[in-house]
DNA sequence: CTAAGTGCAAATCATTTGCAACCAG
DNA sequence: CTGGTTGCAAATGATTTGCACTTAG
C-alpha cells in the first residue's frame, strides 16, 4: 500500500527494551535518536497513537500532568520515584471486594481505577539505604 | 502593607460552597464571574497558588491531564464521573496494611498514594437507573 | 511611600493538526 | 498510481511569567 511505518516499528521495539516502563513523547523521541532515528514529535505522536489504536499500547496520565505510553499488560499501578523520577509499575493493590464495598457504601459505579504512588523505587530505596 | 487579596478571598469562599469538589482554573474563573467578580486566569492562578502555599488548598492532577485545586481535608480518593464529568471525592480504599505488604513485596518505599476511579457518581447512577 | 495584589499581554510547555512530499505495493 | 507515513510549520489548550498599574496600610 504505502511506505513502511518505520517509526511505529522502532517505537514498538524500544518499548520492549524496558529502559522505562512508561514513555513520554520526549522519552520516545530521545530513544529513537539514540538508535539513530532522527524524527520529530508529530511523527512520534502519530506513531504512538497508532500503536494505541492497534491495542498494543495505552495512554496514561499521571500526577505530573504529562501523557505516558506503555505496553498493554496485566492491570497494575504506578509509582513515581521521587529520587530518579521514573514512573515504575507496581502490582495492583485494590481487590475486587474492596471496590464492591465502596460501590455499595457510596452509591458510585466503578468502571476502572488507577493508583498512583509517590515514593522510592526499589533501586533508589536500596541506593539510599546502602 | 498592600491591597486586599480579594481574588484569593473570593476563591476560598467559592471552594467552601462545594458546587464542585475539585476546581480547575476555568471552574474558579467561571465561579468568580457568577458572583460578579470579573478577573483573568493569571489572577485566578496566582490566587489559587497562594492558597496552596498557605496550605489550605492543594493541587491535583488526574487522568484528564488538567490541574485541579481542592480544599485540604482528610485523605480521600477521586472518581471521575463519565456522565456528568465531575471529579468527586470518595473515601480512601487502600488500608495501611496493604501498603506495607506492597512495600515488602516489591522493595519500594511509599510516601503517598492516590486512587483515581472512573465510573458514575452516585447521582448519575441513580439517574440512569431510575 | 511601599509592597502585595491585579490585569493585560505575551511566553512557555506539551500536545495535536494541516499540508505537502514521499515511497512501497 | 495510491494511500499510508513522514516532516515541517503552525495551531491549540492550559499554565505560567513579565511588567506596569493600583491601592490599602
Amino acid at each position: 500500500m504505502a511506505r513502511k511505518p518505520r517509526i511505529s516499528i522502532a517505537i514498538a521495539k524500544l518499548m520492549t527494551r524496558d529502559e522505562h516502563h512508561a514513555w513520554t513523547l520526549e522519552d520516545l523521541h530521545a530513544g529513537l535518536a539514540r538508535t539513530g532515528i532522527a524524527t520529530d514529535f508529530s511523527s512520534v505522536f502519530r506513531a504512538a497513537e497508532k500503536l494505541v489504536a492497534e491495542g498494543g499500547v495505552r495512554k496514561l496520565q499521571v500526577e505530573d500532568g504529562r501523557t505516558y505510553f506503555e505496553r498493554v499488560s496485566a492491570h497494575h499501578d504506578h509509582l513515581r520515584c521521587t529520587r530518579c523520577g521514573e514512573l515504575v509499575a507496581v502490582p495492583c493493590v485494590v481487590p475486587r471486594r474492596t471496590l464492591a464495598a465502596l460501590e455499595s457504601k457510596t452509591g458510585v459505579a466503578i468502571m476502572a481505577h488507577q493508583v498512583s504512588f509517590v515514593g522510592l523505587c526499589a533501586l533508589c530505596r536500596t541506593a539510599t539505604q546502602g
